[in-house]
DNA sequence: ATTAATGTTCAGAA
DNA sequence: TTTCTGAACATTAA
């Protein structure tokens, strides 16, 4: 669930408390729950970890990086309902890893929670997370310059909400968000990349860091159905400015005529208005 | 009972 | 080589 705005905020919010605590204990499943993919298995990984500590929070794309004293780092991939929390679970049967924390500090462990549990937490030594970024991630969505996304629709045909989502092209962008940046463009998402302007794709530019950055002022997206919310357990107000997603049948806040629809591309949910995004 | 859900990855086909 | 589809992972709520 969590994309870039929501990894951010998990990041920024996780910080200032863990930065320089030590490691006392790595406990997995402190509930009844099944583990998720770790790596490498949980005795290496816990043992790589004990005595260390920790050094930043930052994000790479939609994964939450904890940097370790020793020069590894722990590589944290949400999905769809991954959160990391200081208080207050959702709900305490789903806490999948638990790191307890030495010395003086509010809060004194950090927690791994995963409803689905999709999620997987790595244990990567630099030269690893540096083949990560470089194999698997384009520019962060928020470097993204008008010529990078000039280039990178010329080279394909593929529809621009496809390649909002391509992590290859530019990394952060999820599906509620794609939605979201396409409407406020006025491009609609079925677009070919390679065929849109040069002028419609430095609007879609701006458009990508306005959206992003919107939703990191309001602390990420908490929908009704979903269990988003920051380290400190507060639910993300985003969603209360969403113009498209899940709002079929609504009428358009821009245009004020058309009807909101839902279409699927790439077996995904999309929402848009064919009134004013062409 | 069925469906969809803010993500990623893989196999197989066009 | 590129692109698309379907399925898989696992759980819950509408």
């Amino acid at each position: 669930m969590p994309e870039l705005p929501e990894v951010e905020t998990m990041v920024r919010g996780v910080h200032p408390h863990i930065v320089g605590r030590k490691i006392r204990r790595v406990v997995q499943c402190p509930c009844e729950c099944r583990p998720i993919t770790l790596s490498p298995g949980f005795d290496e990984f816990a043992k790589r970890m004990r005595g260390t500590h920790f050094t930043a929070a930052r994000r790479l794309a939609k994964r939450a990086v904890l940097d370790l004293s020793t020069g590894d780092s722990i590589v944290i991939e949400p999905r769809m309902t991954g959160l990391l929390l200081l208080a207050d679970p959702p709900d305490p049967g789903h806490l999948r890893l638990e790191w307890q924390l030495e010395g003086s500090g509010e809060y004194s462990k950090l927690w791994f929670w995963d409803r689905r549990g999709l999620g997987t937490v790595r244990l990567l030594r630099s030269d690893e997370l540096a083949e990560l970024g470089a194999t698997k991630l384009g520019p962060d969505a928020l470097a993204m310059t008008a010529e990078a996304w000039q280039a990178a629709c010329r080279a394909t045909p593929r529809a621009i909400k496809v390649l909002l989502l391509d992590q290859r092209v530019a990394a952060g962008i999820g599906n509620l968000y794609a939605s979201e940046i396409l409407h406020r463009s006025g491009i609609s998402p079925l677009q070919p990349a390679n065929k849109l302007t040069r002028p419609r794709i430095a609007r879609m530019q701006a458009a990508v860091i306005e959206v992003l950055e919107e939703a990191i002022a309001c602390e990420g997206s908490t929908l009704g159905d979903a269990t988003y919310r920051t380290a400190l357990s507060i639910n993300g107000t985003y969603q209360n400015r969403h113009r498209v997603y899940k709002k079929t049948d609504e009428q358009c806040p821009t245009c004020g005529k058309g009807a909101i629809v839902r279409i699927v591309q790439a077996q995904r949910s999309t929402f848009y208005c064919p009134k004013c995004q062409k």
